[in-house]
DNA sequence: TGACAATATTTAAATATAATCATATACTAA
DNA sequence: TTAGTATATGATTATATTTAAATATTGTCA
């Protein structure tokens, strides 16, 4: 059972590396396609250092890699099934949410 | 912007669920259909409270929920996509680990 | 009722994470 | 070479998470 528990190991730093806010948004700001981190700071709207903080747990995840091009660095995801996951996700929340909102009517309409 | 920053803060919290190898553990045996605590445990092969914790967190997120059968306590998937997650990230490493590998293989042969 | 079994909760200690500030690096252009 | 710009790193503080041990809760059965 050890390699299982090497890939389990690998996997939830994945999700990790997925689990705050800020970096959600910085790869939604990277689905378009590459970014230079002059423009993800002002997208995600946070500290330039806390955002370069942000991106280095995303690399060490190995979620995105960097490329410098004179004094920028251009960040992009390095395999875009990244989006599947994140995409199923919210399908999940959404349903769920709604699901519990109709609850909710249905309660009130009693 | 407020809405979607909303919807981050689920997905993250949903993520973080996800991040901690012994409850991908235990989602693993979930897999197969409801499970009672008692089997949980010696699958995991953890302490008891450590587990119950671990539990109150899949559920806390959303995850998983449970129904009391008497002395015993059934834990479920509350959506079966969570699963399409959680292999498409598989997927992920494993063609991550591969391409490494064959990277590695490559060097080494020069 | 009382003893036991399964699970949850509380607590404390160790460790990890997040945000911010200050500083360092690496590159460019004058 | 110096000044300036983009980004990264390190240190610090505050907060959260993990684990394990002890205890509480809830249901069962003799």
């Amino acid at each position: 059972m050890k390699v299982k528990d090497n890939i389990l190991e690998i996997e939830s730093g994945i999700f990790n590396a997925l689990a705050h806010p800020l970096r959600l948004k910085i790869l939604e700001k990277l689905r378009v396609g590459p970014c230079c981190v002059c423009k993800i700071i002002p997208f995600v709207d946070a500290e330039q250092s806390n955002v370069s903080h942000h991106l280095a747990i995303l690399k060490n995840a190995g979620v995105v890699r960097c490329e410098k091009r004179g004094l920028e660095v251009s960040y992009e995801v390095v395999d875009r099934r990244i989006f599947e996951i994140i995409d199923t996700l919210e399908e999940c929340v959404a349903g769920n949410l709604k699901k519990k909102s109709e609850l909710l009517r249905e309660m009130a309409r009693r």
